[in-house]
DNA sequence: TCTTGACCTTCCTGTTACTGGAAAGTCTAG
DNA sequence: CTAGACTTTCCAGTAACAGGAAGGTCAAGA
């Protein structure tokens, strides 16, 4: 299967594709006569695995490490759960932090007027005191 | 003022405060006699200005038109907060798109054993139906 | 006076996860 | 035989810095 092929079936851009095979994450099993990369369907599966956990927001790294479990028929579950959860507490962290952040600028928002004068509690607010 | 105390003043590493100056973003209002940037009360200001605009998610560039707005005493508060509700819009985009996330990933968390058995719904989501 | 240490300067590289593009080779259809 | 749609490698750029090298400057202490 060449490249533009996996690439749709997978749901990722060629260029994508072509640099997880640079960076080792999935690599095709070979090349065709023409020099053309050659995926076989297990490439496939783990183009689609790493597209999905990407989605997840995994990294690149974490991808690499679930990637791993996944090819591991003798993996713990409670390796892939820790990995996940850790991720899941980062996802969390953000999101405690975005949800300050969005609070306290929807306050200034709200709090401006939104007219032609100067006076602006936004600016007040990243002014030294 | 040499960098390093007005980066210590604004709360920033002097790296930072000469790419800010390098971009062009907060220049010091010039140099001593032995070529070292002398910052000023006024660029000072600014750096904490662009330090919290930071703080706040504000892009390079949307800090760019921040401080524009605030260097300007004809500024319409309008423009601030159309700004400012813009920049609000784009976080709260990113936290729905997290909510959805974590909301998927802690269901396949709680869902996953976590013993020594390989069987996992986390992989099980991830891979290929 | 000399030296040590703490500054400062510029310049170059690396980070994340790609994306865009150039130059060149390959294959298929008309 | 040629046009186009592929493919290849390699190089540069993205955001917002951080790390580090090589070298200049300055004040304090032996």
């Amino acid at each position: 299967m060449k490249i533009s092929d996996a690439a749709r079936r997978a749901g990722l851009p060629v260029k994508t594709v072509r640099y997880y095979a640079d960076i080792d994450l999935v690599r095709p099993p070979g090349r065709t006569d023409n020099n053309y990369r050659d995926y076989d369907s297990a490439a496939l599966a783990k183009l689609v695995f790493v597209r999905r956990a990407r989605d997840f927001g995994f990294s690149i790294p974490e991808c690499r490490d679930l990637l791993a479990l996944y090819e591991d028929r003798d993996r713990s579950s409670a390796d892939v759960r820790a990995l996940a959860a850790s991720h899941l507490a980062e996802i969390e962290a953000k999101q405690r932090q975005l949800a300050a952040l969005r609070d306290e600028l929807a306050h200034l928002v709200s709090a401006c007027q939104g007219n032609d004068r100067p006076d602006c509690p936004i600016i007040d607010r990243l002014e030294a005191e």
